[in-house]
DNA sequence: CCAACATCTGAACAAGTATTCAGATGTCAG
DNA sequence: CTGACATCTGAATACTTGTTCAGATGTTGG
């Protein structure tokens, strides 16, 4: 069994040459990779994340309720909502002198309510979930 | 005109008190919070994410292998493996000299699938991306 | 028009984090 | 045992990122 000494084109030995091609072959594109990256990355902080989940149960909310359920300064929350923005993960309607923001990305939406559902450790599964606007955080199972 | 100017424990102004309160009794416990920014903040690292989507794919690699299929050194992929095993997400199992790792977190492998299953619909909008290569999707029992 | 108000923005600072390098640990072959 | 090897680790670096402060923009009511 010499398959211990292959060694690919930038001369790194690999263990598992014919593995290692297929798990190249499927994986995403850098430029797929970076955007994922990014969506988790824009979940991957405690304001937002307590931003999103706000406007999940809220609906549709403005910049100063927002400050007041996630306890972040109005300036912090805007700063976020503008990042959110730009990833068109939220939008907003303006009336009068106030920002009502809402979610609008089914993609977020989904992984938010998986990730809600699972807060702390793997329960129960909800495979069925697929659509936009079911967002399984009415129920709030966290007394499992 | 009255609504407007309620006012929170901390002086802060509300627009919708009522909304406010409820939003905050369903939003998760700052625990929950902070433990699922922590996990989507680990998938929010390209490396990391090339890494566990190689081990989605290949079921299990050891981690030269992991550092050809990620193009990163393998110092950085054991740095990202330490973090991602101090985390449950992966775990391993060291044969002779070589360690090999394997997806183990149900939760995440969830959140992966998810993502890559819609990768280039968030971001940037993307009409026709229906996967140059394959989403793992299609063929992601291949670790158990 | 003016003053009060809600929100937005830019710059500066602080904090966290990924990557690299060099060396440590533990394993196998002879 | 010794040397070659795979992986792990710690420290130093540079980088990214969240938060704050002060001021800008745009809106409402008198």
């Amino acid at each position: 069994m010499a398959a211990r000494e292959a060694v690919d084109e930038c001369g790194v030995k690999l263990v598992d040459p014919h593995k290692v091609e297929l798990v190249r072959a499927a994986l995403p594109s850098d430029h797929d990779i970076a955007e994922l990256a990014d969506v988790f990355s824009l979940l991957g902080d405690p304001g937002r994340l307590r931003l999103l989940t706000s406007l999940l149960e809220g609906g549709e909310l403005c910049v100063c309720d927002l400050a007041a359920t996630t306890a972040m300064s109005e300036s912090a929350v805007s700063h976020a909502l503008r990042l959110l923005r730009a990833h068109r993960v939220v939008t907003v309607s303006r009336r009068g002198r106030m920002a009502y923001y809402r979610l609008d990305d089914a993609h977020v939406r989904m992984l938010l309510d998986l990730g809600l559902t699972h807060t702390g450790h793997t329960v129960a599964v909800h495979p069925e979930r697929t659509g936009p606007a079911s967002t399984a955080a009415a129920k709030k199972d966290k007394g499992q």
